[in-house]
DNA sequence: TAGATTGTTAATCGATTAACAATC
DNA sequence: TAGATTGTTAATCGATTAACAATC
């Protein structure tokens, strides 16, 4: 349970977030095959990241849903929560802010910076904008630790740098631009485009095979 | 060259992203440990993945940008292109239309789609939302045969439904739902939450390690 | 030439899956 | 009990990396 690989953590992640949807359903308990099945994945792989966690289930009635979720919890959260910042305040910005508030009890998204001043003090769901200005000073006072940055592509590099001096310790990055940071900090990148060329990608294969 | 693996679609997605900026600086030759620094990635892996899809660079100048994004937009696109649909008009769906509009000349987002009424007709970098009734018409007319999937979760399940009756070739799910798709159609699905999650576990964990 | 680089096979590493004992 | 399910080791599979010949 001391080193859990990083797929294994993304699908905890999915594992939760299905089972929050799967326990309004009013069920308890849920197979391995059921849990495998919402996420087309295989049951064994279910059975080996549970066991990974060192989570137990029931031999005839699968996991207890309750717990599950509670002991994924414990391995993903952390006690007292970590701070989140959206960095960026465009339509990708607003997008992540609108979804993520309230999902996840231990992240809390406490602000949303840009540089436009007409978006300054606005709000969704109850996060204010700051400006980029102040990112430093807000970070700190707040002490938010991990940043998602959806800047235009131009100033990515230079507000990744500002980050880092302000203390940021993980940074998801939504922008195109390959960004450096030093050790300490951790860095996730995604590429919109890299996920709809592989769909295109693998649409044209099918494609071919057809015919 | 025949069976490329998902992850090396991926890389190349990206290696022609970097390429494409790198072309701009007005230089013609990257080595592939240029190439691999940016992406944080191997030189070996680079030049594997080059060999794979049949690009042969020279010995001490490294690779022709010029001539290997060419290769690599051999490899991932269709010759005549494939049009994009963005189901879901709101901060998201606006945020990948915007990020997206002219930056692969062989994947073309041709029409958005929305219930909300008073959306209908509005643009974002000329792209026209549709009202979801017409999803079939506009899919069919248009000859679309990607979707990204950007809906409010309750009526993820039915969008895809009707996005597949469409005759839809692959889905990039954005929505937080599980879908399932007939065989024929790829679905890739992405969730912010998770790319967030694993940000903050990792944070976490280098947080204990240092005390 | 010497040094640096590519291309490619073989070895290693890590992740997934198969197999099966345990047990409800 | 029989059947179904979990937990876990061992085997397999796939992806990455090491090693090195070729060559500019």
């Amino acid at each position: 349970m001391d080193h859990l690989p990083g797929k294994t953590i993304e699908r905890l992640s999915a594992y939760r977030r299905v089972l929050l949807n799967y326990s309004t359903k009013g069920k308890s308990y849920i197979f391995s095959h059921e849990l495998a099945g919402l996420l087309h994945i295989t049951a064994v792989q279910v059975r080996r990241d549970v066991m990974l966690i060192g989570y137990t289930g029931l031999q005839r009635k699968g996991y207890y849903v309750m717990e599950l979720i509670a002991r994924i919890g414990e391995v993903l959260d952390s006690r007292d929560g970590q701070k989140v910042a959206v960095v960026g305040f465009g339509y990708l910005g607003k997008a992540i802010t609108g979804y993520f508030v309230g999902k996840r009890s231990k992240l809390d998204v406490v602000a949303s910076f840009d540089i436009n001043t007409k978006k300054i003090d606005t709000k969704i769901k109850g996060v204010k904008c700051f400006h980029i200005n102040s990112l430093k000073t807000v970070i700190r006072k707040k002490k938010i630790t991990i940043a998602i940055l959806t800047v235009p592509t131009d100033v990515a590099v230079e507000v990744t740098k500002n980050l880092v001096k302000a203390g940021i310790k993980g940074i998801l990055n939504f922008t195109t631009v390959p960004l450096n940071v030093p050790p300490g900090v951790y860095l996730e990148e995604y590429d919109m485009i890299t996920s709809v060329e592989k769909v295109a990608f693998f649409v044209k294969k099918y494609d071919k095979a057809e015919k």
